[in-house]
DNA sequence: CCCAGTCTGTGGGCCACCGCACACAAGTGC
DNA sequence: GCACTTGTGTGCGGTGGCCCACAGACTGGG
């Protein structure tokens, strides 16, 4: 899978040259870390990130400790949305699931520069559609689909955005995503590893066998690709 | 609760009288009736509905019986964001949950509209943030919270949208909205129904203590309210 | 090199919800 | 009046995921 996604964001590569080459002076190269939180409900967005290969999960919390993740955005989108909308706000929780670099832009100069700018308002409005529907989707995903598979379908996912056979993630930060308990993941996660589709140990992952995680993987998982495909800024 | 929602659509209703003017002659009065479909995943979107007294129900599902609402469109909304979004393809279900009166526009008229008329577009950016973080809290609720929490909670939404006490709906109605079997609808009504906070026979519910309800409802409820407040398109 | 902290495995009791099956009641058409 | 359809109540076994508790396994820092 190496090199399978060059790093460099889609939205952005999308971008006729020219409204691509105006943005570019703006923006500013950053590394993101795991655990790194870039907004929170109801606070104020200061920056938008244009993630190339790294991958930001966005959750919901219901309570301290339950959180579900609603949406993931990897180099095929954008952090900060509401900003393209006009609105200051995040609605959700942003947390980098995945270290890398990414491009950053201070929020008030992006608004005016996408007010501007017609091709890349038009592509990131395309973006949020597609967010969209991946969001309504894996509501109901998470509501229908046993654990296992819903794993299977999130590792999948993953590995596309990081654009790596494996990542480093505990049992505990996936049970954060996927709205289960740690020990749910364990046993999930295990009837995965003794099938040989992934293998673990102490916070690393690896992919082994994607095509088989598909098969155990709920069908939202080509729901999804299908949606991003459809927004043409699939991989 | 009688005419504290006059039937007028609140995005419309907050518009300049000039943006509104301009916008108003295109706009056909239709009369919705319950259980049409206005779009169907991966369709064409034709119209636009601004709702003034009836309900939309935007519905995902994983297979032919199974399926979920993660959100809902009444008169401080629109059916048919996507078109807002510049794309042509509904990705959700869109099922008329309450009838009633709604103002109807081509899709390719209003696409244009929306280009001249910027305030109509700001405030359809608003409200597509609003419900973006609607979908994203429903989803959550539907993940973590129990059968007669949420639907005390989707009872109380929905009675704030038709503007009424009392309005048609089956058990097995319900249970496709919350992703539950019939059963276990009838089970959690019936509880609600003892502890007399609504009453329903036959297809038709009525709410008693609308005040309790929201006692039994999970926090979801005041969160949503929350974020269509901050939208500015809030009762 | 060992100890402490982190990550993973496992077991037991419990509850909400599922799936199925069936009973009943209230309207509906003839 | 009678069959028929539609909506609701209920019971039973099964199960997936919850909460709690604890045990091993690995790792990094003093």
């Amino acid at each position: 899978m190496t090199d399978r996604n060059p790093p460099v964001n889609r939205v952005l590569a999308s971008l006729p040259s020219k409204s691509y080459a105006r943005l570019r002076a703006q923006l500013e190269p950053v590394i993101l870390s795991f655990g790194q939180i870039l907004y929170e409900p109801g606070e104020t967005i200061r920056q938008v990130y244009f993630p190339s290969d790294c991958l930001i999960s966005l959750l919901t919390a219901v309570d301290k400790r339950r959180t579900l993740e609603v949406g993931m955005v990897g180099n095929e989108g954008m952090a900060g949305l509401p900003v393209v909308l006009g609105v200051a706000v995040s609605g959700v929780r942003a947390l980098v699931q995945g270290g890398g670099n990414a491009l950053r832009i201070d929020s008030m100069r992006f608004r005016t520069e996408c007010d501007r700018n017609k091709p890349l308002q038009q592509s990131l409005f395309r973006y949020t559609h597609a967010l969209m529907a991946q969001i309504s989707q894996t509501a109901a995903c998470n509501r229908f689909h046993a654990a296992e598979a819903r794993l299977a379908r999130w590792l999948l996912m993953t590995r596309e955005r990081v654009g790596s056979d494996e990542f480093p993630l505990t049992h505990e930060f996936l049970a954060h995503m996927l709205g289960l308990r740690r020990e749910g993941v364990t046993e999930a996660a295990s009837a995965l590893k003794r099938r040989k589709l992934i293998g673990y140990s102490r916070g690393k992952i690896q992919i082994l066998d994607a095509k088989g995680l598909m098969i155990s993987s709920c069908p939202c998982y080509r729901i999804v690709n299908t949606v991003y495909k459809r927004a043409a800024i699939a991989a």
